[in-house]
DNA sequence: TTGTAAGCGTTATCAA
DNA sequence: TTGATAACGCTTACAA
């Protein structure tokens, strides 16, 4: 990042590290002092223009610096120019995957584009995130990323309304007009219910957790119904709330009884990674270590658990997903005024055994066939 | 955190946010003047200094904040005081569950303690992990905990010669004596090996990544040697670089099938979750959906994907160990000034399906059975 | 009980 | 090419 180039590379340090004298940092007072000159001086120096000092100077600075382990102070540097090149962002739940990996696309974005991300894990907790927020804006950040489950309008107008841009991840919030990077779910719910459906699945049971407020959930639930609509398949859908599940597990499994006993060939479709591993977990508690032989299992969100379950899954593209959100960022805070930008990024479907039994009907070995380009 | 709590509640925000003019965040001087005092005054109402303030100014100053929805600003503080409440998180991994659990604690106990964690995720880069280093000291954060693959002596030497306190998480650094949290490896190990030895398994492979300078990967293989020692049992180690595990797996293959060959039951140990999961995928490769009736596996690191997939596992105090991190330090920032401690905290053995079969040849139906309570 | 003024470590403005 | 000097938003003596 810009914060690491634009001094000059100190990484050639010293064993010893002297500092201006006894254990404080040295400040840019005690650099001038050491090289002789005016704090002016090293500042220009700091911020690379480099033109303007003499070569004679410019090695006295060098100099200094290298002795006294100088590090300019971000606070100090913040304070004055009125950005500190912090950005927040603001996570759900880093338990799942999807949030680590959109992460990882973000902080890349980040270090390339000279920002340093405060990261806020409000761990599913609603409170927390309220505490976040405000925290966020308590120091100063230029702008903020929101991956959240209960923020409501107000909280982010703290944000819009004082010219801090924000960029909302995976779900909208209502009554928030802004930059938005989320999945395709409309076209990645489509082509997963149209592979159950070719595979010849017959009872479809959609699984969700409740859509109070999360976009990302209602629009894969409405996808959902119109692909089976369209496609004359019959289906269903299951909400269960992760932190209560018991009496939605068990009307899941009266479902897939009746099912059963109809003589149709049923398969599961999560809404989500979580979903899909708790949804699992209970199926391998009744059906034992060979669950998949009496169930299909297809899930949103790829991981690798997945992968040695054998589930087929849809892999999000979490990494781009981060990127753009940074992306959107640094244009918002370059000056860039258009309106609110909407960017679905297309997921891929992976197929695996879970959910490929076309005919027969005991399950296929494990064969891992990828529908496009890893 | 106190940041948080040391200036009163404003979650009764308005619709509409009136900044000073314009859209420019309040600053304490706008708050003074809105209030028709002086900033001492503000700055005592920010810190709690309210015995002192007359019931009537404080009303004033109370509405002020509030009209302008006036929200210190932590930089300025930060500079002033000297110190700014960040404590620097450095994570090596947040793809492994281990760490995001270790930081769900350590958050918690920031919070509670009124800090702000800032978290430096090196997704297992060792540049990255330089880079950050030198990002924390130029923030100032008041302390540091680290959970690193590649960190030198040098580049920790930066904050503890420096006065900033340093506590360091699952592993020790070569040259560095500082507080240090993690789990109990010793006893972890042994007592999951010996439980591999009662359940009648004859033949252990202890699998471990490159321990070069990773000291708790160390410290496991010499437990795992010295228990099998102890007991008379028979085993050894296969080292495994993630990176690149093809000739290992090979390796591990062929020792499975020599174990196999002369009759032996084998069991294979994870040194932790991301090398367990790795096998677990091999093996199914190779042995199919049912390759838990082939090889038995144990691993330490407790996740969600081994309670699917039945795996018995060593569950480490995750949130324990972040918890303990951030109030070391905290007592270190409060001044204490005893030598290094290291805290072990002990691991839980959670004994699944796959290790259960002392007798039979046959696996048995998943069981979960659970060594200590939850 | 309240306010003034200096200063934290920077950068920016203006002269020299 | 250089350097005083005044902010930035806050806290903290020190006065009043």
């Amino acid at each position: 990042m810009t914060n690491m180039s634009d001094d000059p590379d100190h990484s050639k340090q010293l064993a010893r590290l002297p500092r201006a004298f006894d254990g404080r940092r040295a400040t840019i007072t005690d650099v001038a002092r050491e090289a002789g000159t005016g704090k002016t001086s090293i500042s220009r120096y700091l911020n690379g223009e480099t033109g303007v000092l003499s070569r004679d100077l410019r090695a006295r600075i060098e100099a200094a610096i290298e002795k006294l382990d100088y590090r300019p102070n971000q606070m100090a540097r913040g304070l004055k120019r009125g950005r500190n090149r912090l950005i927040g962002m603001l996570l759900a739940d880093l338990t799942n995957p999807y949030s680590v990996e959109v992460l990882q696309g973000v902080e890349a974005a980040c270090h390339a584009l000279g920002y340093m991300p405060l990261i806020c894990h409000a761990a599913n907790e609603v409170d927390m995130e309220r505490r976040y927020l405000q925290l966020l804006t308590t120091y100063r950040v230029e702008g903020v990323i929101v991956n959240a489950l209960g923020v409501k309008e107000e909280l982010l107008q703290g944000f819009t309304q004082g010219g801090i841009p924000v960029v909302l991840v995976d779900r909208t919030v209502e009554g928030i007009v802004t930059d938005m990077v989320g999945l395709d779910n409309p076209a990645a719910v489509a082509q997963a219910t149209r592979h159950l459906v070719d595979q010849g699945f017959d009872e479809l049971l959609f699984i969700v957790q409740p859509v109070t407020h999360v976009s990302s959930r209602r629009l894969r639930e409405a996808a959902f119904r119109e692909t089976i609509a369209s496609l004359g398949a019959s289906g269903s859908t299951l909400v269960v709330d992760l932190a209560n599940a018991a009496s939605a597990l068990g009307e899941l499994d009266a479902r897939v009884d009746a099912a059963h006993a109809a003589g149709k060939r049923v398969a599961l479709f999560a809404a989500n990674g979580p979903v899909a591993l708790r949804v699992a977990v209970h199926l391998k508690e009744r059906y034992g270590a060979d669950w998949q032989a009496s169930v299909a299992l297809l899930a949103i969100d790829d991981s690798e658990w997945a992968e040695l379950a054998g589930m087929t899954a849809v892999r999000q593209p979490t990494y781009e997903i981060g990127r753009r959100a940074v992306e959107f960022l640094h244009e918002r805070l370059g000056g860039a005024a258009m309106p609110a930008r909407e960017c679905l990024l297309p997921g891929e479907l992976v197929v695996r055994a879970s959910t490929q039994r076309a005919t027969g009907d005991t399950p296929p070995q494990a064969t891992h066939e990828i529908s496009q380009g890893k």
